[in-house]
DNA sequence: TATTGACCTTCCCTTCATGGGAAGGTTTAT
DNA sequence: ATAAACCTTCCCATGAAGGGAAGGTCAATA
């Protein structure tokens, strides 16, 4: 298969295929002699996991890790746990800094009449504080 | 004020305090006779809302309008009103997203051992989408 | 066979908000 | 006078992705 090839199959852009390979989460493509890159059945599996991870919303960093943890079959479950509580409470963290933006800004527009006239709670808050 | 002053009285960088010149959302500050910046108390009023405006997610872009509502006496309320809504909308997306994310990865996460063995329901996840 | 269109390659730029740091000029206090 | 603490502009980095240019390759069709 040819990039965009593996691309198709797997739901990863091209573009962020050569991405991974810079990066070393997948390894270097086989070329062929005119230059383009050759990828097996096994790439589209990599290249799956990779997108999955994203989808969890792992960084390029944890997922360079995972990769290699599920290559090994001599890995610990604990550090991939580990990795991935890690990660729950980022997502934590920053799933409540959204929840407490959208208590203030509900209670706000919902004192905003939103009409014709200048008088506005949101704009009060904003230049109050 | 120079803009180490109006930076500490303001609680933003003077990194950031330039950057919201170039990019139009303050005023071009006057300067002394030797290109330092020069600032008011209203400027520091005017980073003020920017900061909080910040704090509550909204965009750059929003808060370019939203100054300009601010500084507009016959603003109508229903625009501020409109750009708060949709600032919602989009908070209430990612959290969303981000609570979607959680939930996977908890339940993965309650049922990986976390020992020295390598069989992890969290890879068999990542592998098996 | 020649052309054309669809692919591939690398390289650089853009997004978004922010920070780091270099190189050089100014102010202030000792 | 000198040193510290400012200021200036300019370029680079983050993280994940996309846009697009310039140029090479491949395959099908006229």
């Amino acid at each position: 298969m040819n990039i965009g090839e593996v691309a198709s199959a797997s739901g990863v852009s091209a573009k962020m295929i050569r991405r991974y390979e810079e990066q070393g989460i997948i390894g270097k493509a086989s070329r062929t002699s005119s230059g383009y890159r050759i990828y097996s059945d096994n790439d589209v599996h990599i290249l799956r996991f990779v997108k999955r991870s994203r989808e969890l919303g792992f960084s390029m960093k944890d997922i360079k890790e995972l990769v290699s943890l599920w290559r090994n079959k001599n890995r610990q479950s604990a550090k991939v746990k580990s990795i991935a509580k890690k990660h729950i409470d980022e997502l934590t963290f920053k799933r409540d800094e959204i929840q407490k933006m959208l208590s203030t800004l509900e209670h706000l527009v919902h004192n905003c009449h939103g009409d014709n006239r200048p008088s506005c709670p949101i704009i009060e808050d904003l230049s109050s504080h």
